[in-house]
DNA sequence: ACGAGTACCTGGCAGC
DNA sequence: TGCTGCCAGGTACTCG
């Protein structure tokens, strides 16, 4: 589910609730998936950052408390029937929540310890992603451009969802292999890429029909409402009118207009 | 080395 | 209503 939007929204809301606070108990509901993370008790939280979709707790020992959210994954303020780890803090609790449990937790000294975390390319707001970085990239791969974009270790945060609506926006087929894409198409996928995010992180990230995305207080984000591609097949391109068409790419669905993307 | 396919989990929903 | 099969926001691993 939580692409960058979703997992900055998440962020944002957790924050208040976290920083300064000291982990009185971590109850972990599933050991065998994230061992060893009871150890961060008694530490207090300095910092909530966001890496990707990562979200990175700073603890006073020097340690790091690292989210992945996976498909399903989020937190809540209240208890819930998939509540995987509960963080118990002076006034109130926490709960990382994963019906699917493609989440995974770590404890660790430095994030680079954590698998991907360690290779991740640069947020879409960083100045390092741009054209010239980007076209690199594309020009020495022949996989679609879909998935050029959904490689963590190109650009951070983008998922399914955001690399469909960015690539709408610029006008280019998720089909088109990479070193197939032009400098100046290029220049508009970077472009895209952050105004979808930026967007979508306004609207509080994208809710679908299955709901698995939710703000910490259940709240759901609005961003569907403006997808222009994603989940839409067979409905009117928002700019053309042609019907929007499904694909797969890397076993995965991809949405597109026939006519606005070539 | 690259890229495609599959595995990992669980729940919701469409279709029969 | 109830069952079955399909689909899902992500990532890691294997194989050709």
């Amino acid at each position: 589910m939580p692409e960058l939007p979703e997992v900055e929204v998440t962020r944002r809301a957790i924050a208040p609730k976290v920083l300064g606070k000291v982990i009185r108990r971590v109850e972990n509901r599933d050991p065998e998936r994230y061992p060893g993370i009871e150890a961060a008790r008694g530490a207090r939280v300095l910092d909530v950052l966001r890496r990707g979709k990562f979200l990175l707790f700073h603890l006073s020992d020097g340690s790091w408390l690292v989210f992945h959210l996976g498909m399903s994954g989020g937190f809540r303020f209240q208890e819930t029937p998939h509540t995987r780890v509960v963080l118990e803090l002076e006034d109130g609790a926490l709960y990382f929540h994963d019906p699917r449990r493609f989440g995974r937790v770590w404890r660790v000294a430095d994030p680079k310890e954590v698998p991907l975390l360690s290779r991740i390319g640069p947020e879409p707001t960083d100045p390092a992603f741009d054209a010239a970085y980007l076209y690199r990239k594309a020009k020495k791969s022949r996989r679609p451009i879909k998935a050029i974009l959904m490689d963590q270790e190109v650009v951070a945060g983008l998922g399914n969802i955001y690399a469909d609506e960015a690539l709408f926006r610029a006008g280019v087929r998720p089909t088109r292999p990479g070193n197939r894409i032009t400098k100046k198409e290029a220049e508009r996928i970077v472009q895209a890429v952050r105004e979808v995010l930026e967007a979508a992180l306004k609207a509080g990230g994208s809710t679908l029909k299955d709901q698995s995305y939710r703000r910490p207080d259940e709240k759901i984000g609005y961003f569907q409402l403006s997808h222009a591609v994603y989940g839409r097949e067979g409905k009117p391109c928002p700019v053309c009118g042609a019907p929007i068409r499904r694909t797969r790419i890397q076993g995965r669905s991809a949405h597109y207009c026939p006519s606005c993307q070539r």
